[in-house]
DNA sequence: TTATTTTTATGTCAACTTGATTTAAAAAAA
DNA sequence: TTTTTTTAAATCAAGTTGACATAAAAATAA
């Protein structure tokens, strides 16, 4: 549990130790019990390929760490032979706080170590800049020292989710959807020194898969894309199992991705963007707000409802785009499924893509066994500062390549 | 080195103990060599991190199995202190077979572990299922077995590299750029109880990417996209240095990406594919070349070098489209560079690139530190049926994830 | 310039540590 | 009686540690 980001060794170019083998093991074993529990120690050798005993070295090390325990006669019936002990996880053994910052609002959400939530706040901002965001979240922290004491003493970590692109520095801003100052690669560590606490940052789109993955829909799911309505667009990109985030972190940054030759203008200086025919933006421009605020949202979901032929109109113009952005990510990725979500409503999502059909067809047309190619994710916010929650305990609890590396310092 | 393709076990479930993490660090030295040797065991201590008297064991163990030799006092002047002893990679201690088999053609070549061709032959096949490719291969080997005994002995496996898209079953096939038959899963096992060697099948986008990675200037780049030109189009993607296949292996088959809403027919059943503008296939529909052979592709260069103007026309009528894909997989991937290459000549990419000048603003518009975003590879057929045999290679000595769990069979 | 000493680095040996496995036995239920 | 889980002790395999001999370059003195 460092507080600095470490750099990622190669596979190709790192061995690995007893103990790191030991660490990858314990993880694993976490890992098995936070998503499959409550299991027995045999239960879990069987899914670990370990042998049982191994398990029980293992799992009493964790219990010495009040990070699992023991309940006895919970689960019934499981054949003959002596009843195994069934194991938990133990969910408050540690806590994350989650923060989704965007153009209007910072929300922040305090998760146990199975991202339930404890404790959330929402608080009005305006394009935060990384100090101003680091302010207040350390009065923030102030704050939960008083109300959770005890929750704030076992703070795991912090995760911050923000809109993309990650800008390189020196280049102009690409309009009103995008976040200042946030380019600099080594803001997460500055973060972390300043706070005291692990700090990842990740987009908002990404966010938002990994907590769909973890707590929607997406768990059923190995790849998938999650099609993120923010008041840009983007994507979170999760691959075989993992989060992709490209080299710059700007992975399935779909917002500026030219559907259109000679489409309509774009800040960013191309022209026919996605994001400008299929995001909140766009139907902002669409109904004429000018400049949005935290509330236009309802505004919008008012006239959605009344069936305004304002925002019909949009729907028109956006559903083929969105359906050729579809059939665009199943070429490249080929993953199971995409999942829609972000801010918009759900209803708005539900009238998007029912007005998709027909999809155009794709290599992964006829893999995704269950039917539908596009499926709606559980919306909101909260979802994200949940998913920003979760990648903080991810990365110090879910077993990674990097942690059966050496050459992390340890 | 099993005749079977083995289940990939999760890394989220899988545990690891001494043994797997040896093979995982005979690996990691092996593939350290293959790639930077010769090296002094001191050197890959220091890479690897691990012991220098680990590096004694393992590099001792690969002498053992004549995977490695010593030579003295062959590099000067690394400073002072003792000087090291040079351990070198002995590429001839195994051979693979790389085929490329396309709409027109079968390439075999024989390499070794570094990827030197040593013996390579082309034939004439007219889209070839498994049967018939099974049948070549088998008369192949027996070919070699007299012309390249020993080394023949020596054989690891093969690799087999495929036009895509992989269709699944029942599909009906999207025209003549596709190979039929070859959608089930099995057909690689299949074929490698046939042969009585490993095989690998991918298709041949990504075996090029692989062959560009180890022996082109994708070398530098830990992430890029290869956008291959065979008849059709498709990409490889190499992501974080590792080949991404996507879940039915059809990854980056991007030529049947919708690039224009209501643009061309396309007999895949869409409109506007991005095939139907950037392909072989497309010069030929523009040059009206019915039914083109493996050698049309020497018209089309004729024509260029001509400056003939159906294929200036192609040229003006492609790039937009290029440009265009090069945008989007920027924006998906956030990837270093995108590198071109394929069946069309060096001279006629060149003439491609230069007019998608000036490239559309993306995410990773600044992030390719040296300059160009869209960069030719080494082009030919050849580097793809080398790319098939590295991926042999590859499979059974270079480090993987894989190595490193249990519950893969030991 | 030459001879000598110091510094630095490699390769090797042997003892040690660590963590997973094997073996075995007790306990509990069908 | 059979099957299965839990626990304990002994064993094994692989990487680590620290000491040491050795060799070359760099620094110093003659």
């Amino acid at each position: 549990m460092k507080p600095k980001t470490q750099p990622i060794p190669s596979i190709r170019t790192s061995g690995t130790n007893l103990k790191h083998a030991k660490s990858h093991n314990h993880r694993v074993v976490l890992d098995i019990l936070r998503t499959q529990g409550p299991l027995s120690r045999a239960d879990i050798s069987r899914i670990t390929s370990l042998s049982r005993q191994t398990i029980q070295n293992i799992v009493a090390e964790l219990h010495e760490m009040s990070l699992v325990k023991f309940d006895k006669n919970k689960r019934t019936g499981r054949g003959r032979g002596h009843p195994g002990i069934d194991v938990y996880f133990r969910a408050d053994a540690g806590y994350a706080l989650g923060l989704y910052v965007d153009q209007f609002s910072l929300i922040g959400i305090m998760t146990d170590l199975v991202g339930h939530s404890i404790w959330n706040e929402t608080l009005n901002v305006a394009y935060p800049d990384p100090e101003t965001t680091a302010g207040i979240v350390q009065t923030m922290l102030g704050k939960l020292k008083k109300d959770k004491p005890k929750e704030t003493e076992r703070l795991i970590g912090i995760g911050l989710a923000l809109p993309g692109p990650f800008n390189i520095e020196g280049v102009p801003s690409v309009g009103p959807t995008n976040l200042p100052r946030w380019t600099d690669p080594r803001v997460p560590e500055w973060l972390s020194n300043i706070l005291g606490l692990p700090v990842v940052v990740e987009n908002d789109a990404s966010a938002a898969a990994v907590g769909e993955h973890l707590f929607g829909i997406g768990h059923q799911f190995d790849s998938f894309a999650y099609l993120y309505f923010g008041l840009g667009l983007g994507a979170g990109l999760h691959l075989n199992s993992n989060l992709y985030r490209g080299l710059g972190r700007n992975a399935g940054e779909i917002g500026h991705m030219v559907v259109e030759i000679d489409g309509r203008e774009c800040p960013c200086g191309n022209r026919g963007c996605l994001e400008r025919y299929v995001s909140l933006q766009a139907i902002y421009d669409t109904l004429g707000i000018e400049n949005p605020t935290n509330q236009s949202i309802q505004v919008v979901e008012k006239l959605f409802r009344e069936k305004d032929p304002r925002i019909i109109k949009w729907i028109d113009e956006a559903a083929p785009r969105l359906r050729q952005a579809v059939n665009i990510m199943e070429s490249i990725l080929d993953t199971n499924v995409i999942i829609v979500g972000g801010r918009l409503s759900h209803s708005i999502l539900k009238g998007l893509i029912s007005s998709l059909e027909p999809l155009h067809s794709s290599v992964t047309s006829h893999d995704s066994l269950l039917g539908n190619r596009v499926i709606i994710g559980s919306s909101g916010p909260d979802t994200t500062a949940r998913g920003a929650a979760a990648l903080s305990v991810f990365s110090q609890i879910s077993p990674q390549v990097n942690t059966l590396l050496k050459g992390n310092g340890e």
